[in-house]
DNA sequence: TCGTTTCCGTTGTAAAAACAACCGAATTAT
DNA sequence: ATAATTCGGTTGTTTTTACAACGGAAACGA
């Protein structure tokens, strides 16, 4: 688990606390790594959670398949980032959705109550995790209202426009990659793929955007 | 400002707090009161935000209304309930939505730096009010991800039947109502509303649920 | 290298939604 | 009490999507 303070250092849970630290941290917030083959999943909806997680390697997907079978990726994780807050309270209920690896993957699981429950006297570190951890929280919280942003959209078209436009003035540039392909995308903006490819290249043709995989040129 | 101190004993931000405590607490965090009328916003789309705030009296839309005025209503405040924690980061950019009173309201704002900024002798209160906020916020990115998740239904159908069905075991009873009419329903789900209002009626007749107002029964 | 799988664009059809327009009933305002 | 407005159901038309099925190209594996 050392070698991944490194990684670890750069996350917003552990922003302004130093490698050794974190490594003094690690045992006392009862941190174990577990790992993931590409395809197997990190956590099933339904279950219950008293931890929150830092993916360290490998990329995940969190989404959630109904009835039918159609699959909605709520969000993507990649490297350095936390998943699990939402589930933090005690009273939170059981999981939404299944947490899947999109690749193989090395993830952190850190006890919750040790992160929330503040002792000021003997950690210093600890109203800094704290804090730490709710931005972290708040802007995933904003990140999902900007999802449901994409989301309302009534058409492909539009959602599509919306989540591209997003993109590119996020990554401040006209040209991007997104981290989905096409399959991804769909399920992400929860529409049909090969409905969403026919009016992707209804947008290339009318001249409002080209592409090649998944890098993109808005005009 | 005081007469509302009962009613801020009951949220989730000032769980555990006294009232005397709260009295104090409300100087202390520099806390304004705000009376809107019903039709007026409280907060604007693109403005920067530095509080956190609790609606006392009334009813408050988060919505959003795209180019072409297709209005979607994120999420609905009632008294109690606190909103602005998504923004409470430093880095956190400008409001993605408006705040619109549907009813004449009375809000609380809160200074959410003097919350965060722990002041671990003089406030035994504040790393509560922290923890609290940090509960708050989570419960709220479940709910969004709730919101997600009939967001995610391709058909006005399954976005009905998931939204009533999750209200159904939310509120512990086949007979429950909601607080939206039908245009704010459609508005929420962001579907149409007469197009939605129809399918409410085929599931009608189909014997799938009952109806009347805002007043539903599931079989 | 050759076979297999994945990815993605394309097409046609059936189903569903959006949109617009209308009307009666209930609610609110004057 | 009456006028005005809001609310919700209904209908028909147009637009859009979902679905299924196909094929070529690229990536992958043995």
């Amino acid at each position: 688990m050392k070698k991944y303070i490194p990684v670890l250092k750069k996350t917003q849970l552990f922003s302004g606390v130093g490698e050794d630290e974190i490594e003094a941290m690690l045992s006392c917030l009862q941190a174990r790594l577990c790992t993931y083959e590409k395809g197997e999943y990190v956590l099933r909806e339904g279950g219950r959670l008293e931890n929150i997680m830092i993916l360290v390697r490998g990329k995940l997907h969190i989404q959630r398949d109904d009835y039918w079978g159609n699959r909605s990726i709520i969000s993507m994780i990649a490297v350095g980032e936390m998943f699990g807050e939402a589930y933090a309270a005690p009273e939170s209920g059981p999981l939404l959705n299944d947490v899947l690896a999109v690749e193989d993957s090395d993830v952190i699981f850190f006890d919750i109550k040790r992160i929330i429950t503040v002792c000021p006297t003997a950690c210093r570190f600890h109203s800094a995790a704290v804090q730490n951890l709710f931005f972290a929280i708040s802007e995933k919280n904003r990140k999902l209202i900007r999802k449901l942003g994409y989301m309302s959209k009534r058409t492909t078209r539009e959602k599509l426009i919306s989540y591209l436009s997003e993109e590119a003035k996020r990554q401040n540039s006209s040209t991007f990659s997104i981290p989905f392909n096409r399959q991804q995308l769909a399920d992400f903006l929860s529409v049909d793929r090969s409905a969403m490819s026919n009016e992707l290249c209804k947008l290339r043709d009318e001249g409002l955007l080209e592409f090649e995989k998944n890098r993109f040129v808005l005009h």
